[in-house]
DNA sequence: AGAATTATGTTGCTTTTGCAACATAATTAT
DNA sequence: ATAATTATGTTGCAAAAGCAACATAATTCT
């Protein structure tokens, strides 16, 4: 019989085999939610004891200040893990809000149950550890490129910036935008109408051609 | 005899027994740099195979683009880690500088030999495990808090982000700012003139009042 | 101490951007 | 299918910010 499991293939769970991963599971204190399109996804309690791996659709981090201003940071795909700097932290108080950005399925885990070593002895919690810094460290990464990309001074370097790494990261000229203008904006730290704007002189200038959501860098 | 890990007060050893660290040391395969004020922080080779924890002075985690545009992502003094996001990724490329902002010595840890286990099976390693992780999840926050402010639109709303930031950090309604304007208008990622301007302005209308380094929000 | 370098402050001008208000297209709900 | 909602495109205007050029202060070097 097919267990939920089996489709994962995030990073977190590399070098363990299918029936170990399903085996580890009952130590891990997990639980499962799913999301419609724009609903929060709540982490348990107003303190994150549990950490999120994305079985299907996707979960936005976004940091919303007291003027209503959105910012998207990370959007989590599936297979992406999030909230897990939060549950890791000692205060476990989280100052973003997670949407489901489309519907979405969520696997949840204890922090603290996947980093220790349980009762059972699982051997595998030492790869799993070793598995969660890399992911943590690869979303450092995510969080430098958008800081790169946000730190440019105007609209035009902004795009540049990040149709660039976009180009690069899915290893072709003809760049596939995954986000809508509005969340292109948010992402952006840009206002929405500016940017069409600007897009609309990059293309008329040469610099870039796009059709809808597909971009090239000329 | 003093140790220079005597003085190191560093999370990544929390509760780690310091005749246990120097002991752990040698399987770590360390190495000791020092660096004048503005010299490049050179991780040995071009591949990033160590991190570097800071035994004095401050390192700069600097991003630089084509143009010539610095933005300054992460200050580590004393203690703190940097670099471990990229000496843990499968490229083990950087695209980040990182200079002395001021006279500092470093030591440098081979990255798989901390979250390894050695031949000397050094029981401590799942330890110094957990700790990398909360360290690069801190990092993360941090550049989570750097995006914060930079999302802001306004100089205005950056400089009230950055400084509700420090004040909550540094726990006081006194903030000292520990950059210097060049630098502050570099993490905030604005023009330094224009940055100068702002605070002229801001105190001027009473918003914020400031002497040198020391702020304070009204 | 004096010179040289670097950091910081000042200001005019121009470009860019946010904002608001509206038009149109696309999607979703009934 | 039609209405309602949401996403996207358009544009004028005012505010904000970058840039450049220069003045002054602070620091470092010799």
């Amino acid at each position: 019989m097919a267990h939920f499991m089996d489709s994962v293939q995030s990073p977190l769970f590399d070098g363990i085999a299918p029936e170990e991963r399903i085996k580890m599971l009952s130590c891990f204190g997990y639980y499962l939610g799913s999301f419609q399109k724009g609903e929060t996804v709540t982490m348990e309690g107003s303190y994150v004891r549990h950490f999120g791996v994305v079985l299907s659709g996707s979960v936005d981090m976004v940091k919303e200040d007291i003027w209503g201003n959105r910012t998207l940071l990370v959007r989590s795909k599936k297979d992406d893990v999030f909230g897990e700097s939060f549950a890791c932290g000692t205060d476990k108080l989280s100052d973003m809000n997670f949407y489901a950005s489309e519907e979405a399925s969520v696997l949840f885990l204890s922090f603290d149950k996947v980093m220790h070593n349980c009762q059972n002895a699982c051997t595998c919690h030492h790869k799993l550890t070793d598995n969660m810094v890399r992911v943590i460290a690869a979303k450092n990464r995510e969080l430098m490129r958008k800081v790169e990309v946000v730190s440019k001074r105007t609209i035009r370097e902004k795009v540049l910036s990040y149709l660039s790494q976009q180009a690069q990261i899915q290893g072709s000229r003809y760049v596939e935008v995954p986000l809508g203008r509005l969340e292109l904006a948010e992402y952006l730290c840009v206002d929405r109408s500016a940017l069409t704007r600007e897009l609309v002189k990059m293309q008329e200038e040469g610099i870039i051609d796009y059709d809808k959501n597909i971009f090239r860098v000329l």
